[in-house]
DNA sequence: GCAATAATTTCGCACTTTCGCATATACTGA
DNA sequence: TCAGTATATGCGAAAGTGCGAAATTATTGC
C-alpha cells in the first residue's frame, strides 16, 4: 500500500503537506496555544486564561489545530479539553528554539524590521 | 545585555519571531528550495532546474528567504550562489518529517481534504 | 423549562500573499 | 559599446487569512 515512487507529483504533494503544518504554525497565538499545552491537557476555558484573546477568535485557532490535527479533543460535560497530538510536535518547536538560539543577534533585528510592519 | 525577563511582552515578541520563520517556510517552493540547497550551494540558475517555477516568481521566494535570514548569497560574476544559513533549519525539516511519516494516514487525509481547496 | 456558562460558527471587513507579466539592473564577452 | 544572459523588482488581480461582533449549539443547575 505504502509504495515508494518516484514520480514528482508525489513530492509536490509532500512539500505542499509540510506547507501545510508550517501555515498552520505560523501564527503567534497558535504556537501559544501549543505551547501551553506542552505540559498536558487543558480545557478551552484554561486555555483562554493563558492566552490573551477573545474566546471566539481562541475557537478560531483552536479549530484550525484541530483541522491540521496538530490537536486533539476530548468532551467532558460542557468542557472541551485539548491536548497536543504528539511530543515530537514539541520537538519541531525545540529545533526551532534552537535554531532561534544561535541567530539570536539576527532574530532581534529581524524581530525589530518586524515589528515596524506591525 | 542579554537579560532573562519575565515581561510577556517578550515572549509575545519571542513567538511573533518563531511564527515569522514559520511562515516563511509555509510554501511549497520555498521548502522545495530548501530542500534542493540541503546539500550545498547553488546558483539561482541551477535551482531553477530543479524547483519549476517562473523565474520571476522563484526570486520572489529567494527574496523572502533571504530577509528572513535562512539562507545566504554569493556573488560570482553574474551569478548568485544560495546556500543554507545553518544546517539546523534541516533539523527542523527533519523533525517534520518524523512527524508525517508517523501520522502518514491522517497526513494522506489531510492532503486530501487541501487539495480540495487547491 | 429556563437562565447561565462553555465553546463554536458565521459574517463582513481589512489586510496579506501569491502569481505572472513587464521592466529594471548587473555582469560578460565580443 | 552593445547584445545577451542572470537575477531582481514593481505592479495589479485573485485568493487567502485574521479579527471582532453577533448568533448558535450544548450542557448544567435550579
Amino acid at each position: 500500500m505504502l509504495k515508494a515512487s518516484l514520480d514528482p507529483k508525489h513530492f509536490d504533494a509532500l512539500r505542499r503537506f509540510k506547507a501545510g503544518i508550517f501555515k498552520v504554525l505560523a501564527h503567534p497565538t497558535r504556537i501559544h496555544v501549543i505551547e501551553t499545552l506542552r505540559t498536558g491537557e487543558l480545557s478551552v476555558g484554561a486555555i483562554l486564561e493563558r492566552v490573551n484573546v477573545e474566546p471566539a477568535n481562541l475557537s478560531q485557532h483552536l479549530s484550525l489545530l484541530r483541522q491540521s490535527h496538530l490537536v486533539m479533543t476530548r468532551k467532558n460535560g460542557s468542557q472541551v479539553f485539548y491536548r497536543l497530538r504528539d511530543p515530537l510536535l514539541i520537538e519541531v518547536l525545540d529545533a526551532m528554539r534552537k535554531y532561534f538560539q544561535k541567530h539570536f543577534e539576527d532574530s532581534i533585528e529581524m524581530l525589530q524590521q518586524m515589528e515596524q510592519f506591525r
